[in-house]
DNA sequence: TCCAAAAACGAACAAACGTGCTTTTGGGGG
DNA sequence: CCCCCAAAAGCACGTTTGTTCGTTTTTGGA
């Protein structure tokens, strides 16, 4: 293999990237006319023959007449070094919305049966700083205003990873027996007590007993849709 | 609000039906005679009178005289109970983050030439209940604690379509004189006076001469990556 | 330097495509 | 029954857009 990239014209690559940069703007591929306006050439059939050539490396595929007709072949722009994972097309992830958080109650639902859930929140894959285990993603719905002092607000969605215990300096949601609520603080375990720290330094953090605290999952994000 | 659904004709349903399956399968939309040919509609001008009242209806977005220039509004598709989440596409609207937003300091950026941004926001048309002009949406990266009375904290990051005047109870980013900052309020335009409501009700609201207050834009969502 | 292939150019053509105009149809209300 | 008006239909016009062709310029190797 000759790697591809070389093997590209300047104009050639100009082209692509201007069709790469159209389609993820305006979700609709440029005509011809477009495309040699933006790459400085004034002959719509020089513009024809360098799409022959690109649609010959298999980098884009064309439509017989069809105005708009033609669409990039991603996966080989991919694979050539065209282009990086930053540039392809957001992928949507859809994570399930399992109920509600309130601050009296304990979240009942069990994450891994997350199946026929009716309601989802769609988010990209970017949104999520590390888009691993996904499949461990799901959000709750926030009732109440007793979380403010991380805040989170009525209305708002939380997104958490499922797991049962959290590492220093993880903002989780958790179960406090004590207090019969459930709460997102930071985790810290300070020897031999769990020191819950809010996210609004003008609360002061709760200090509890090991066993009475509940890790319910990492918070990932929160959104607020206004 | 009467349900948009009972108000669209059966071809007006048989057209928006065709246009969500063209577009999921050939990533382009299709033309009005494409359009008309699978709806068994033999002029164009009916399949274009249709497509103006989608219009009306704020379905779908129309380009002047560009060939395949329209687009649908998936998000209000959703909200209208016209498709379900399993028909939207996986595709991410990228939001251009155009700086970021202080208390001591006014939005210096000028959303209509968001065109070299470096940053951007992935969100699905999902998230915004309306995915009307997504060409007049930015981000704004919030900068120290001064807006923790809206629970935006620092870090956050602020969607907001561009508009310069407020409809009340809109929560708008609001440059203030008199305070020399920025700020996100709940809008009400009181009488004379605009009334600024934080969103958090601790919080007391500001009164200020309408001279005085900027709208920098609508706040549309708030999200939080941990 | 010369030559042939590749690339670029300009213009013209034809198909595709959006728009506007006029006419017809089909109820619903006065 | 007539009138009104949204909806549909057919058609034609002008623009947009893809394609083709003849020619010129550039490129690279003999």
């Amino acid at each position: 293999m000759a790697g591809l990239a070389e093997k590209l014209s300047d104009r050639q690559r100009d082209i692509l990237n201007f069709i790469i940069e159209f389609v993820t703007e305006e979700k609709y591929p440029p005509t011809i006319r477009e495309i040699g306006k933006q790459v400085q050439i004034s002959s719509t059939s020089v513009v024809n023959y360098n799409l022959k050539r690109l649609e010959e490396e298999e980098l884009i595929t064309r439509r017989k007449e069809k105005s708009r007709g033609l669409a990039l072949n991603w996966g080989k722009l991919l694979t050539e070094g065209l282009i990086d994972e930053s540039q392809l097309p957001g992928v949507a992830i859809r994570i399930p919305v399992l109920g509600a958080i309130a601050a009296g109650e304990p979240i009942q639902v069990i994450p891994s049966e997350a199946n026929n859930a009716d309601d989802y929140l769609e988010v990209t894959e970017a949104m999520l700083g590390d888009a691993r285990n996904t499949d461990k993603l799901y959000a709750l719905r926030v009732q109440g205003d007793s979380m403010i002092d991380a805040s989170v607000m009525d209305g708002d969605v939380v997104i958490l990873r499922h797991q049962e215990r959290a590492e220093n300096g993880e903002m989780v949601a958790a179960w406090l027996e004590e207090n019969e609520e459930t709460t997102l603080k930071y985790w810290y375990a300070d020897g031999k007590r769990i020191r819950l720290q809010p996210a609004n330094p003008n609360y002061n953090p709760i200090l509890c007993d090991p066993a009475t605290v509940h890790v319910q999952g990492k918070v990932v994000g929160v959104y607020r849709s206004i």
